[in-house]
DNA sequence: CGCCAGGCGGGGG
DNA sequence: CCCCCGCCTGGC
């Protein structure tokens, strides 16, 4: 698949601010990422980006393809910060990410960092996911909620997520049982998935809202971690308890991609 | 050694 | 309801 129109989409910003943690960066020059069953790969040539899938359509999906970033980013264009940060995340990309993978992974990412979050994700495939062979290399497909929720108790010692493992096996068993359906949130509302998500163990609001603006394209949530809460108050001058109304009112539907611009912004110039 | 990292759950006020 | 503390683990 050739993305000839590449303006609004650079790969490292859109792999490495901070949406997702399967994407990496080989010597020379290109990524390569597990989604679902199918082994992607990512890189540049002649002005265009190229991504190399056996499964198109999945591509498609994933980098949300047809999405008008140039649109969006002209209704955010709100103030100086606002273009400051869009000009320094131009080229990221909301991906649409499997729910049951971003539900595992950020429930992980809590009170953590990211190159061990990273390092967690990849046993717990390993351990538990199935295996792509490519050019006689081994990768390894996100485990499904039923192989999780079928390992015994301290099976997942071996991934070292430490007292996160309880929360996985929770998340596995509602999941799989159909206790919490993922399926559902697609097509709810943002409050109303998040009280979903939230009745798994591990999931607070901070997590659940991860899930709703990098799983399901919920755009009008704005995740608050201690990043964010950083940069909006350096910025903006807002207090913690003032986010929520001041993000809806600046930035309406579109405030979870103002947040992504923000984040990748404070992470460079904070 | 102590501290911290992209929160959360549970207990007490 | 809000606030506060402890938490697996690995890196500094």
């Amino acid at each position: 698949m050739i993305i000839a129109n590449a303006k609004d989409f650079d790969l490292q910003q859109t792999f490495e601010c901070g949406q997702c943690f399967r994407w990496n960066k080989l010597c020379d020059d290109k990524y390569i990422g597990v989604v679902g069953d199918f082994l992607m790969g990512a890189y540049y040539r002649d002005g265009s980006i190229i991504i190399e899938c056996e499964n198109e359509q999945l591509a498609k999906e994933y980098f949300d393809i047809e999405k008008d970033y140039s649109e969006m980013k002209k209704r955010l264009q709100c103030d100086e910060v606002m273009a400051k940060a869009i000009s320094a995340g131009y080229g990221i990309r909301l991906l649409k990410q499997q729910p049951w993978e971003t539900l595992v992974s950020f429930i992980i990412s809590a009170n953590n960092n990211i190159p061990r979050i990273k390092k967690i994700i990849e046993l717990l495939c390993q351990t538990f996911g199935n295996e792509i062979m490519k050019d006689g290399v081994k990768y390894h497909t996100f485990p499904s909620a039923e192989a999780l929720a079928n390992v015994d108790g301290d099976a997942l010692s071996a991934i070292r997520c430490g007292y996160r493992d309880k929360y996985i096996i929770d998340a596995a068993k509602k999941v799989a049982t159909g206790e919490v359906c993922l399926d559902d949130i697609y097509s709810l509302p943002a409050d109303e998935g998040r009280e979903i998500l939230k009745k798994i163990k591990g999931v607070g609001d901070k997590v659940a809202d991860c899930i709703l603006l990098f799983a399901y394209q919920k755009y009008d949530v704005f995740p608050k971690d201690v990043w964010i809460k950083k940069v909006l108050h350096k910025l903006y001058f807002v207090a913690e308890k003032d986010i929520d109304l001041f993000v809806r009112q600046k930035f309406g539907k579109l405030c979870g991609l103002a947040q992504q611009y923000l984040f990748y912004y404070g992470r460079q110039t904070l």
